[in-house]
DNA sequence: TTTTACTACTTGACAAAGCCAAGTAGTGGG
DNA sequence: CCCACTACTTGGCTTTGTCAAGTAGTAAAA
């Protein structure tokens, strides 16, 4: 997959997928990867970049299977910065499509 | 508009436009201004990249308005490129509206 | 005829974001 | 005790877009 792409996609794709449910780390991405390939060394930095920016604040919880969690949750920051994204997202992306519909219509 | 979305996407609007027709740089400029808000400094760089990689070939026109331009023409190889940027564009975009839509409906 | 405006292309320094690989640790099973 | 799995961190790298400044050609205004 492109690379390229991925861009400031994967960024909305964390706060959507926060604005429903607290998730840690490694949990989330095992639910990005679902969308789009992607890993650890991708999610990490960009749970770190988005709590320095006060999108998230984290809490520690402690697990059976391991170490401690660090659960990431969702700041009204946050939630105003998801649905400035998305916003910026539709009409980039229907821009983009309208764009290639046309060209193929020829 | 983020800036990120545009990585990778404005090299496929770039390989499309020229898909159809050769064009030069300023033309181009303005061509995928209508669709990406986008400056010069950014579509010269991608046409400079392409060509390197075989994607076009390019030849020189006189012009009266000013300077002569410089053409860009599409090469079986940025054919192929073209085609195969737009499937995983599409792919990605799919993927990723659909998850956005998941996460719409609840 | 000099200045201005518009067309046209180039480039260097920079920033942002994703990738890879390696490392650190905790838990529980064989 | 070692291994596998879970979990998080980080440093160096690559790619791509941005900004700003610079170079030039043409033509019309002043």
């Amino acid at each position: 997959m492109d690379t390229q792409f991925k861009k400031g996609v994967l960024e909305l794709i964390v706060l959507l997928i926060l604005n429903k449910t607290d998730k840690y780390g490694y949990e989330l991405v095992e639910e990005v990867s679902k969308i789009v390939n992607v890993n650890e060394g991708t999610i990490y930095p960009i749970l770190k970049r988005l709590t320095n920016e006060k999108y998230f604040d984290t809490y520690l919880k402690e697990s059976k299977e391991g170490p401690p969690r660090k659960y990431y949750h969702l700041t009204p920051l946050g939630n105003k910065r998801k649905r400035d994204l998305l916003k910026e997202w539709k009409i980039f992306e229907t821009s983009v499509n309208k764009f290639i519909k046309g060209e193929e219509n020829e």
